[in-house]
DNA sequence: TACTTTTACTTTATTTTTTAAAGTACTTTG
DNA sequence: CAAAGTACTTTAAAAAATAAAGTAAAAGTA
């Protein structure tokens, strides 16, 4: 047979939980940012309050992200970097995306 | 500056129809294949009967597929291909995953 | 032939996820 | 000091995904 390699692209390995789109944001800002605070990932990602606060928590939950409280002068913020664990996950969805393209130039 | 050129991924352009997990399996998989079965589908999607059912159909009324009914042999067979707008929309999903990755090579 | 099973789906119901709307606890501004 | 922000969190509503049933015809089984 003359068939190419054929590397068949595992959908079921995307990681669901960076593939949504406000996370997938989230991660591709802070994977460049390395930490940035609650209102500047809300402006990059274009979501708001609520909904960027579930979805930072939800990537938390999942270890994915690491959070830290503290104060700029009187006002509360909420500093985000991603953890280890974070870091791999993201670089093995990248790689997997990297992969579907690869397969599709 | 030194700034790099900084080519900002905007995320809100992501397709959300293609972005679907399943959804994302099939357009990659058609865009290769050019036209496959349900059953080859929910195959390599690795999704039951239903669940690829709606996908499908979310697809076709979006306008990105066009099914074909038709018999094979005895039974009922139903054909999918990607169509023009689906293919630029795939084309143009391909292009935004492809500057988030060149953002963090 | 009668009956069960399988095939190729579709439809409906259930669960999960996402988004939007309120709410809280301050702080700042006029 | 009252009204308007700020920085979030919590809860409720909407949307999406998945799973379970259902349908209609074919095929295998006794």
């Amino acid at each position: 047979m003359t068939d190419s390699p054929k590397p068949t692209f595992e959908f079921d390995l995307i990681d669901d939980l960076i593939h949504s789109r406000v996370r997938l944001a989230t991660m591709a800002y802070l994977s460049g940012a390395g930490t940035a605070d609650f209102n500047a990932i809300k402006a990059v990602v274009k979501a708001t309050d609520g909904n960027i606060s579930v979805h930072l928590r939800k990537l938390e939950d999942a270890g994915y992200l690491i959070s830290v409280k503290q104060f700029s002068g009187r006002k509360p913020q909420t500093l985000y970097s991603i953890s280890d664990t974070g870091r791999s996950a993201w670089q093995r969805y990248l790689k997997h995306m990297s992969d579907l393209l690869d397969n599709h130039e």
